[in-house]
DNA sequence: CGTGCCTTTGACCATCCGGTCAAATCGCGC
DNA sequence: GCGCGATTTGACCGGATGGTCAAAGGCACG
């Protein structure tokens, strides 16, 4: 029996298989959205039958969840990071260069998580106002430390951090509109990091 | 016979029944997707049986299309109206001001564009690279031309506008998020007005 | 080689859902 | 109040899809 999805894998094959289910299931559910994704495409993509992938996981919304759970850990982890003893402009412009590489490396996980949050989080709705809210709330209260002692402009802390998802987000969940604004042949990750560094390193000076 | 979706309505019945189709289909589609709605729903929203429905518009697709067609001009008449013989600056944050009241007014209409930009534009993706890019390089110019002249921040003006629609639709695309961090009781379009516009005060003074 | 567990699968089921159709009903112009 | 097109609907269809099940296959270990 693999029944029991949050249980850690035994054996080499329960490793290898559920890897392939999750990278399969990514790769479709963030390009059709939980409802367009069919159990018979993921598991085509994972090159196993569909009885097969409910082998090793229970349902079509144990896949979906377990990637966004994966997910989360690596997606806060940069504001994670923020460190209250480096420099604050610095700090707050390494955290939009983690964000943005994020965008770039990741734009499926991305896409999954906007498409989540679009839908009205029904599924990790809990944790935004969970971890989430309590993770923004502790780096809010380092900025507006930072903004107290003059060290950064004066600025509402939530929507900095509001700017730098938006800013970066931006690029990998609406990547088929920036390309088609911008036209071939030229790269939006190469010209969103200097226009981004700049707007923030303007926002930012005290 | 009301088949053709294109033709204008002739009766009061018609033009009753395709508003409160259209209505009912912004609302469900912004909520589920394309693939989450069902014709079931709209139609009961609409107060219609579903054949009833399919009588005003041949197809789901039909009304999803009708929706984002009038969705365009609405969506992106705040970039058109942005004037060349008026102030760099005060134009850019009129602009803006204009967006972000789209946000707060239209977020289902927000979301819907939002969805299926996600998706791939599965149905505009034609637009994108047509009316759309054509529109950003119009008024792209017309920021170069500004920012030649000295009067605006040398950027690069189509990173310029993307950074205008990620601030402005974040907050209706991920209301549920930032409702989640920000906390029952506070009103992000309110916070966000005066943030997004010192943002672009400093970010656009030559 | 045999036993027992892990893994895989073909066949199948129930439900949902977009769309059709023929018939009924409505309501306007005469 | 009659005729006729516009509108509405119950019943139905066919395909897609999430999920089940019992049986078969593979593999490690005695």
């Amino acid at each position: 029996m693999a029944q029991d999805a949050g249980a850690a894998p035994r054996t080499r094959t329960q490793t290898r298989n559920r890897a392939a289910i999750l990278e399969a299931g990514l790769e479709v559910f963030s390009e059709k959205g939980f409802r367009g994704a069919t159990l018979e495409e993921i598991a085509r993509r994972a090159r196993l039958s569909k009885p097969n992938l409910l082998y090793y996981y229970p349902s079509k919304e144990a896949v979906h969840l377990a990637l966004l759970e994966n997910l989360l850990d690596a997606w806060l982890a940069p504001l994670v990071a923020l460190d209250p003893a480096g420099d604050p402009v610095e700090e707050v412009l390494l955290y939009l260069r983690r964000k943005l590489a994020l965008s770039r490396d990741y734009p499926r996980e991305s896409r999954l998580f906007a498409g989540e949050i679009l839908r009205g989080a029904p599924h990790l709705g809990p944790v935004l106002g969970g971890r989430l809210a309590t993770l923004v709330a502790d780096k809010a209260a380092v900025l507006r430390g930072w903004m107290d002692q003059g060290r950064l402009a004066r600025l509402p802390p939530e929507h900095l951090i509001f700017s730098i998802w938006a800013l970066t987000q931006h690029y990998a969940d609406f990547d088929v509109q920036v390309r088609a604004v911008l036209g071939a042949g030229r790269d939006p990750y190469a010209e969103a990091g200097p226009f981004l560094e700049t707007l923030f390193r303007r926002l930012l000076a005290p």
